[in-house]
DNA sequence: TCCTTGACTCAGA
DNA sequence: CTCTGAGCCAAGG
């Protein structure tokens, strides 16, 4: 519930949910990164929506079904933000077991480990709007 | 009623 | 590179 929540926050909990059941093993994103994929309310302002998504995102995933890799959920700094009765361990050795390798600050690397959903899947799933004819996709932009 | 507390991120120092 | 503060707001003690 922290800082405001989506006019439906149980569908945004979804497809956050949709969006980490995708994410490969041994493969990471942000929760900021997660929140560029899914389209803001209509009438919210663009600005505001990037300030407060990231959060939206965290909030959903306090409550990550256990069946999802929530693991693979981390904060913009490549580090493991800790899940509330599991303990930052828990997560690290998760990803380690995927072979992700952690830094001696304790931080992933995005360059290496990364990843971001192909067009078609996000097209698929409702993520994105079909790119208009042969005009240039609407490809959210990376941090 | 007031104060604390959230799985966040980015710019600036 | 690390550390701070701002942005923002609802629920519980």
């Amino acid at each position: 519930m922290p800082f405001s929540s989506p006019p439906n926050p149980k569908n945004y909990a979804a497809k956050v949910y949709e969006l980490v059941r995708a994410i490969p093993a041994g493969r990471v994103m942000a929760y900021g990164h997660i929140a560029v994929f899914i389209l803001p309310p209509l009438e919210m302002d663009p600005g505001q929506y990037l300030r407060l998504s990231p959060r939206w995102v965290g909030q959903a995933m306090a409550n990550c079904p256990d069946d999802a890799p929530w693991q693979r959920v981390i904060n913009s700094q490549g580090k493991v933000s800790p899940r509330p009765g599991y303990g930052p361990m828990m997560q690290r050795s998760l990803l380690e077991q995927e072979g992700v390798i952690f830094d001696d600050k304790e931080r992933v690397d995005f360059e290496q480990y990364g990843w971001v959903p192909e067009r078609a899947w996000l097209v698929e799933h409702g993520f994105v709007a079909p790119p208009p004819e042969d005009d240039e996709p609407p490809q959210p932009a990376l941090f």
